[in-house]
RNA sequence: UGCCCGGUCGUUCAAUUGGUAGGACAACGGAUUUUGGGUCCGUUUAUCGAGGUUCGAAUCCUCGCCGGGCAGCCA
């Protein structure tokens, strides 16, 4: 039996694309098969884009019982690498995706495709065309003139077989000759005016090395691997819609698998570019260290950063599948990656900005361990010991000499809560000559222990700290937004789009404190740093010296009470 | 002045296919809290415009307006 809330929440709509998908199921079209494939260019790393493309594809593929074929669309030999297939691999495997056995390549068609291509030639559906590049432009007409037909476009079937086995062969050079599709060059769709099929490239391709001095065009070969491995749903992003058409064609002329293709916008995120080009120019101009900058917004960059594939698959499911252009507020990005690291990441003190506070009234040379929580969102998660003593460290800014009314942190004169210790009241404030404050004086309540007064007496703060003879020293790299402004790529007249980077983007704290459990933190642990945000461990803390780098800040209510422009707003 | 696609809170996605415009994020208030975290409760804000069809229009029709894509031998 099912209550009003069970069908509330099993209700959740469709969008529009599994809504196709689900009539075309129940209609039986491909007998009820539901295929599709994720088709990734090897000639760069994946971002944050390609998740939402592989979330749709595996997604609705899993979700109606099919599969989902992973197919490197390598058809350009000159630009696609296999260091780039391998890293494509690991970071689908990494967010969580399994193409199984079912790891394809455009280019283990080459063969079926050049049959096909001599069979259109046979039916005087396709010619070799020996304009050049630019006089097929020319040809080619604008978006409001027609084209006009090539010379070459009525040669006989017999010319053209036997030029196209010469392209093949290797008679001709780069560019002297390209095979094209004779559909007419009168279409209002410029696409559709007799595209190219292939180009001669004498170039060596990562998979089929020489084998090849013709390729195919993305065009002539995508369609046809969709319909070669009976993909029945090819799902692909909004500029692909006038393509459609011409893929249409093909498959009509050739007979083939009718797969069919549905188009949805791609997720633009605010603050954030994700064109392959920028970035390679963000690196190679020295903003950023690299491929997986933790500012990057490419798969391995976010999860050097300490992003979980979880909140990246939530993000994207949570704002769904639509036509229309968007660009989607990062902070969305940033709710999912808390909601999910707030339930699993450890807590831990560790002091980035440390002040140095000692306890007048505890024994010199002592010290005591205090048991803290290690999740208070997962109690299964345990317990740890904290070593407490005389020195402390404590954030600077936990402390103001003369607070303003909302301030209620440790100030001259107060008392507050030191986590899972003890409360402790400032007696004194010692300054340098400078007038820095260097160090506070304070008091402790032995009978607190643990955080609670006896006494029933409140404080109107709890702050982090960590004993600096048992601190373990580390480097934190603060990270923030890459970009200062919501559309980076939006730009007045004279203005560069590399002005609009945010020049705070990353901030580098040598010498910070943290709890003696983070000695044996290994690369890629995440914790929360109680008050302080979501850290995870760098692999550069090779040397002894663990680095942190900071994932994303907790919400701060205080830093927007204190005017703070954390999210640039 | 070509063709294709799209326009719903600040953002994003919905609306049982013509029947009270809803969720999430953001913002703002309050409660609780040994993280100014979290949790809970509440509040504000939207159908691009003009006509038409209809008892009734975000939804259908017409005409506008605005935004995006298309003139690679890139994908």
């Amino acid at each position: 039996m099912t209550t009003a809330t069970d069908s509330l929440n099993s209700d959740r709509s469709l969008d529009f694309i599994r809504t196709a998908v689900a009539e075309d199921v129940r209609n039986g079209r491909y007998g009820g098969k539901v295929v599709t494939r994720f088709p990734p260019e090897p000639n760069g790393y994946l971002h944050i884009g390609h998740a939402k493309a592989m979330c749709l594809d595996f997604g609705v593929a899993e979700e109606f019982g099919g599969v989902c074929n992973l197919r490197f669309d390598d058809t350009n030999p000159v630009r696609e690498e296999q260091e780039y297939v391998d890293s494509i691999c690991d970071d689908i495997r990494w967010l969580g995706f399994d193409w199984g056995d079912r790891k394809c390549f455009a280019s283990d068609y080459f063969h079926q495709l050049y049959e096909w291509a001599v069979k259109l030639i046979e039916g005087d559906l396709a010619y070799v065309d020996d304009q050049s590049a630019d006089e097929i432009r020319e040809n080619r007409g604008t978006l409001t003139e027609l084209g006009r037909d090539s010379p070459h476009r009525d040669r006989s079937v017999e010319e053209n077989l036997d030029f196209f086995r010469r392209m093949k062969e290797g008679e001709f050079a780069d560019g002297s000759r390209v095979l094209r599709a004779k559909i007419g060059m009168s279409s209002p769709n410029p696409l559709m005016r007799d595209p190219v099929m292939y180009r001669i490239i004498h170039a060596s391709h990562h998979r089929t090395g020489d084998e090849w001095c013709i390729y195919p065009m993305y065009d002539w070969a995508h369609g046809q691997s969709d319909a070669l491995e009976e993909v029945t749903h090819s799902l692909a992003s909004l500029e692909y819609e006038n393509h459609r058409p011409m893929y249409d064609w093909y498959i009509k002329k050739l007979g083939i698998f009718p797969s069919r293709q549905i188009e949805f916008a791609r997720g633009n995120i605010t603050y954030t570019v994700t064109s392959k080009r920028r970035l390679r120019e963000l690196i190679e101009k020295g903003y950023l260290s690299g491929w997986d900058d933790p500012r990057m917004p490419t798969l391995c960059g976010l999860r050097r950063r300490g992003y979980t594939p979880k909140a990246i698959r939530q993000f994207w499911e949570d704002v769904g599948i639509a036509k229309r252009e968007n660009n989607i507020d990062i902070a969305k990005l940033e709710s999912c990656l808390r909601d999910q690291l707030n339930k699993v990441a450890p807590r831990v003190m560790g002091v980035i900005n440390p002040l140095k506070v000692v306890i007048e009234n505890y024994p010199e040379g002592e010290s005591e361990e205090l048991e803290a929580i290690n999740n208070p969102e997962d109690l299964a998660a345990g317990t740890r010991q904290v070593a407490f003593s005389r020195e402390l460290f404590i954030e600077r800014e936990d402390f103001m000499e003369d607070p303003p009314k909302k301030f209620f942190r440790l100030a001259p004169g107060r008392e507050v809560r030191l986590r899972y210790a003890f409360f402790i009241t400032c007696t004194e404030v010692v300054k340098d000559e400078a007038g820095q404050i260097v160090e506070l004086r304070c008091t402790y309540d032995p009978e607190t222990r643990g955080g609670d007064a006896p006494d029933g007496r409140k404080v109107k703060a709890t702050l982090h700290w960590v004993s600096v003879a048992h601190a373990v020293v580390a480097e934190v790299r603060l990270y923030d937004r890459l970009f200062a402004v919501e559309n980076p790529l939006e730009i007045a007249d004279g203005e560069d789009w590399l002005d609009n980077l945010n020049s705070t983007s990353l901030k580098v704290l040598p010498n910070c404190y943290l709890e003696s459990s983070l000695e044996e933190a290994r690369p890629g642990q995440r914790f929360q740093f109680e008050r302080l945000g979501y850290f995870s461990v760098d692999p550069d803390s090779a040397g002894g010296k663990p680095v942190f780098n900071r994932t994303v800040t907790l919400r701060d209510q205080w830093a927007r009470i204190a005017g703070g422009k954390q999210d640039g707003k």
